[in-house]
RNA sequence: GGCGCCAUCGUCUAGAGGCCCAGGACGCCGCCCUUUCAAGGCGGAGAUCGCGGGUUCGAAUCCCGCUGGCGCUACCA
């Protein structure tokens, strides 16, 4: 039997990481034992849909390189993949269970739900529908005074009275639940829409999914799909509940914490490849010490039993991490492309576009090791492209010459004259500049330091003298006597 | 209130009775390298495995209780 699994967001908001976790797992499930993903669209609350979701669920999952086999977008054998184009089925699945007597139609009004809640509330009792509409004389009661206010029904799940249902989780093992606590749930609301329960269950049938991955907040409702499975005599798929990432503080992942969204962080620079290792690795590991694994890897390796139990806390740090090891390890070419798209962005809006990739190429390698997002990279770099350079006297001074001023200037003086006959090599550069260091009697790291801010504007920068070599003879003496006459 | 889930360094985790007075990673601290910042190397602090009982020759690992956190308890998912 082949594996399908699916990733069946609702269309509420932007893509959340924690969920796209979710949909990492299914993926890499699907892919290790060569299944297919199903992409489908959970919208069956009006209330909440947001007609944006659906493009930026997509787009989140093609950015992190997650790709599906059957989804709204691409069809397949069995579609439609969006639950609001699919009612018929959700209506035939209630009336069979309406014809068995395993569900009723309810003609409570809200108001009235609403009460008998409020006074169990009061009364410290379980807050559940008091099943008016469960046997015949209630429910022609609730009916004619519906009928009268021109009101319409939904329709509940018959829950055996006592007794146990018990169910099988493959993270959480066999869990037994009492019959007596579970509620007459609604399955058909008087919209005429689904609720997830029973949307999920008949579209998983119809699409012959055989692994369920959700978050763990479903367990509790999980005995209600088991009733339903049941009912229909439906063999339930594995499913698996897996534990949900959270907020630092331990609550759920929330925009207080920073960015929840997929697309802020690509925003910001982090590398959908090291989003997918570091979400992979929230909530499941290969073994004691493997952090960095390629999407084979994961793919090669990901089994659902060593998905932990336990909740997991975003931490962004590690990621930024793993962001820089990617960076780090990337490609030389991707790199330099990648450094270049970000430069023609965050570059002061004069510096000329598109910019010279050649000289992109020449710095990647200086800068590459020292950065851990994108959206750094102009900070270490735009000395390169631009010569109105911003920078204090205090910052030119720094710690080492503070307060001599007229030492400094003479310095960069100095400095200017070797620069402009030293031979045009890093090497030779430090060569010179550390005999004139002795010379002048001071450290060579402090009149580094003076001259790094002159030619880059910046105290700290990549190397200098390599930096100084592509900068080039003409614009480091220009920059140094600038700044040696903003000091005299 | 009811029901359920979870519980190893601050965080992500390894651990499925002896290999563990608990290993790796991020972060943190120190040293080395060094022209700044990184990267890298080395070292360190950091978890009486939530607590209390069992079972066992032996428990982080099994059982029970407790506590704590979280979730569900909607015509939301």
């Amino acid at each position: 039997m082949t594996v399908r699994t699916r990733y069946a967001p609702s269309p509420t908001g932007v893509p959340h990481l924690g969920n796209l976790r979710t949909a990492l797992f299914d993926y890499l499930l699907a892919r290790h034992s060569g299944g297919q993903l199903i992409l489908r669209i959970e919208d069956t609350d009006q209330a909440r849909y947001d007609p944006g979701a659906v493009e930026g669920l997509l787009q989140s999952l093609r950015w992190l390189g997650i790709d599906w086999d059957e989804g709204p977008d691409i069809g397949g054998p069995y579609g439609p993949y969006v639950q609001s184009q699919r009612l018929e089925h959700y209506r035939a699945a209630a009336g069979r269970l309406l014809a068995q007597g395993d569900a009723y139609e309810c003609w409570c009004s809200a108001e009235r739900l609403d009460a008998v809640r409020a006074e169990q509330a009061r009364n410290k009792q379980p807050p559940k529908y008091d099943r008016r509409c469960r046997d015949d004389a209630g429910r022609a009661s609730a009916r004619a005074e519906a009928e009268a206010e021109g009101r319409s029904c939904v329709v509940r799940f018959k829950t055996p009275l006592a007794g146990e249902i018990s169910l099988a989780d493959a993270i959480h093992g066999e869990t037994a639940f009492d019959l007596a606590t579970i509620d007459d749930f609604v399955m058909l609301k008087s919209d005429g829409f689904p609720t997830y329960h029973l949307a999920y269950i008949v579209d998983d049938e119809m699409m012959r999914i055989t692994h369920v991955l959700r978050g763990d907040e479903w367990l509790p409702s999980a005995p209600r799909h088991a009733l339903i499975y049941r009912a229909l005599g439906i063999t339930p798929p594995i499913i698996a509940h897996v534990p949900r990432v959270l907020g630092p503080d331990g609550a759920k992942l929330s925009k207080r914490h920073g960015a929840t969204s997929v697309f802020e962080y690509r925003d910001q620079g982090y590398l959908p490849d090291a989003v997918f290792n570091f979400l992979g690795l929230m909530g499941w590991s290969l073994d004691d010490h493997t952090e960095i694994l390629s999407r084979q890897q994961f793919i090669e390796h990901f089994t659902l039993d060593r998905i932990v139990r336990n909740p997991a806390i975003f931490n962004v740090e590690k990621l930024t991490w793993m962001n820089g090891v990617y960076i780090r390890d990337m490609p030389e070419e991707q790199l330099v492309a990648l450094f270049a798209d970000r430069l023609e962005r965050d570059l002061r809006p004069e510096v000329a576009r598109p910019l010279d990739r050649a000289l992109v190429a020449r710095l990647a390698p200086l800068i590459r090791e020292r950065v851990k997002l994108l959206a750094e990279v102009a900070a270490y770099c735009d000395f390169f492209f631009i010569d109105d350079l911003r920078y204090s006297r205090d910052d030119l001074l720094g710690k080492a010459y503070a307060g001599r001023a007229e030492e400094a200037r003479a310095a960069l003086e100095a400095v200017a004259l070797l620069v402009a006959e030293t031979a045009w090599a890093h090497d030779a550069l430090e060569a010179a500049l550390r005999e004139l260091a002795g010379r002048l009697a001071v450290k060579p790291g402090d009149l580094f330091s003076l001259v790094r801010v002159a030619v880059t504007g910046r105290r700290v920068t990549p190397p200098l003298f390599e930096s100084m070599e592509i900068v080039g003879r003409e614009r480091c003496l220009a920059r140094l006597r600038a700044a040696a006459k903003a000091l005299a």
